[in-house]
DNA sequence: AGTTGTACCATTACCACACACGGAACAACT
DNA sequence: AGTTGTTCCGTGTGTGGTAATGGTACAACT
């Protein structure tokens, strides 16, 4: 499994760690129960620092790609593939689309809307 | 119509605007068809920018509180007294409650819907 | 001539957030 | 002892949005 973490992407570094694990499942170069490289020994391959990997891969484990099974390392998910190529987001956040547009169609300001949404995004803690 | 403004207040200048004219409505303090001072001269008055009060006139006016009759000034709207109490965003704002819950509970991160957020507004300039 | 609301150009300060980094600690495994 | 994933503290930089300011100009009214 070949990574390649470009700084000069704008691409966020974590983003870019989940994308090419992703299209490594999606590709088979790794498989279902195969073991990945620890945080921090991936860490210091990709001269990335821990909490980065770390992030990318609290991500693969929410879409379910991933699995970490605690202190026996981390593994890839049974699912992973069809997993890999779900966007959890895409559906959910359409529905974010719509309400952007029923707010402006119904004469919302951008400012008033940008506001309403950080406050039910703090409203909104469980 | 006593308008007080304070610069203290965390509360934007045009936000303190528009509550005290629609609370001056409200309590019939000025009623329908009512000539209101025209942007320049409230600016002055209230040492404010006139930016700044158009920008209030202009929320009000779409809020159906004040009319702008061009050249001939501005007016308390005959429907002034309803749309005072309106909350044109309530209804709609909802909706944006709705997308956000949907989100979280579906395990999207907040980072994730900040960012679907704005590029949704980006995408959504009509 | 003077005023009306409106539109365009611009700048400044502030604040919230994303991203990445660093250090340290934890319990439970090999 | 060493490593696992996880969680807490914090720092710094860059971006982007809001709010408010200023100047200038316009057409159409009184």
């Amino acid at each position: 499994m070949e990574i390649t973490i470009d700084i000069e992407d704008p691409m966020p570094l974590f983003t870019q760690l989940v994308e090419q694990i992703k299209s490594a499942v999606i590709n088979s170069k790794i498989k279902p129960g195969d073991s990945l490289p620890s945080i921090r020994q991936l860490a210091n391959d990709l001269e990335l620092n821990s909490k980065t990997v770390a992030k990318a891969y609290k991500l693969l484990e929410r879409d379910l790609v991933i699995q970490s099974k605690g202190y026996r390392g981390t593994f890839v998910h049974p699912h992973a593939i069809v997993n890999s190529k779900v966007d959890l987001n895409a559906e959910v956040l359409a529905q974010l689309n719509n309400a952007i547009s029923a707010c402006k169609t119904a004469g919302v300001t951008d400012s008033e809307i940008r506001i309403a949404f950080s406050s039910a995004m703090n409203s909104n803690n469980n």
